[in-house]
DNA sequence: AACTATTTATAAGA
DNA sequence: TTCTTATAAATAGTT
């Protein structure tokens, strides 16, 4: 059909017959294809290569498989499709319609098609939405109440280990044994705090801003909580 | 393909839909015979067409559609059943997802399961349940508007009415040849309203109150609109 | 079912 | 396998 006429018989090549298979399998699958939008009709195609490889083609898609059995078994009487098949398509068409419902509800709950509800529904709809708006409502509210809560925890607990420190680096200073250069200026302490919930004990390490590595005198040091 | 290019869409036309089903079947089944000659292929289209009536190509000949099916079955190792069963419990795996997700999103819109949304997630909904709200309220108020408006064009429709009587009657008594007591007390009229739209004429029947029985003076009647 | 102007498929080559 | 292109084949609209 191009560049010259061709036989209908054996292509002998084998390389030849492969493209040829090739080519003229997309092309009839097309075909069938256009041919089953067309005209409304299911169409299946099995082939099966001269080097025994099947190529298959159905449309509608996956129709046709079942198509084909049932027309087997009209053909047979012989029934293979068991009645699980046709439970199961009950499932799927249930399934289906919850879905097409609750999908109308979002939409109506999100403001489309509000045009197929009459008065009534539109006042039981937005007294509805209120009434779930306080919810949210109070639901945010309490999980920012949660999380200022959660902040002065751990505020407060800041604060204590401040207070604690100080007092201990104090206690200390008054006591000739703990001499801050004696530690190499390296202090471990078992104060901490976690995230939430009541302060635990902690390996927490303190780094010194070394604000008075000259003397022993008394002058304050603090300390970086890492 | 010809004297113009067509959409591949479905034709509307069930004559020129049959036409072309004919013509493309030809054709299509001529191709596949080319294909399994010139490819030492074998070749099984099944049609069924939208009034349901099959269509049969097998090459090379004397492959029945139960042949097919076992060389189908043999040469994949699949079983058709299983598959297409298998696509199935994919589809009816997925509506239930689809499913599931919309039933969250209902259940959050109208104030449950909050507590799996963080404060972010719930700010959103409920700027869109506000949003959602606003629309709705407005669609309320448009069927509230239009209802009110419906009423007073009633209204207003019976005051025409209404007034349009009285003048009538009033004409009437002026007239000799319309004497109250002449009509038994029955008085039809063509002068009605409709529910909605300008007043169109219509049988009505009145019911005079009876104020004024004893004389024929030009005391004033009324009556009920039944 | 036949006709035919066009569109589409494809054989051969790259 | 994919692209190109000259040509064969298919076919849409019409008769």
């Amino acid at each position: 059909m191009a560049r010259g006429k061709i036989q209908i018989r054996k292509i002998e090549n084998p390389t030849n017959r492969q493209v040829t298979y090739s080519k003229r399998r997309n092309g009839l699958f097309k075909k069938a294809g256009e041919l089953a939008v067309l005209c409304d009709a299911r169409v299946s195609i099995v082939m099966l290569s001269g080097t025994n490889k099947i190529h298959e083609f159905h449309c509608p898609e996956h129709i046709s498989t079942k198509q084909l059995f049932d027309h087997y078994q009209q053909t047979t009487g012989i029934d293979l499709w068991s009645s699980h098949y046709e439970k199961m398509q009950e499932e799927l068409r249930k399934r289906k319609e919850i879905n097409k419902n609750l999908h109308r509800e979002i939409r109506q709950r999100m403001g489309d098609s509000l045009t197929e509800l009459d008065l009534d529904e539109l006042q039981t709809l937005e007294q509805d939405m209120e009434k779930s708006l306080e919810v949210i409502r109070c639901r945010k509210y309490k999980v920012i109440t949660n999380q200022i809560e959660t902040c002065r925890k751990k505020v407060r607990n800041g604060e204590e280990v401040h207070r604690t420190l100080l007092l201990e680096f104090e206690t200390r200073e008054e006591d000739p044994h703990y001499g801050l250069v004696d530690n190499g200026g390296d202090y471990d302490s078992v104060i901490g705090f976690t995230n939430e919930g009541p302060p635990r004990m902690l390996a927490l390490r303190l780094q010194p801003n070394h604000h008075n590595l000259t003397g022993a005198g008394s002058s304050l040091t603090t300390y970086a909580l890492l």
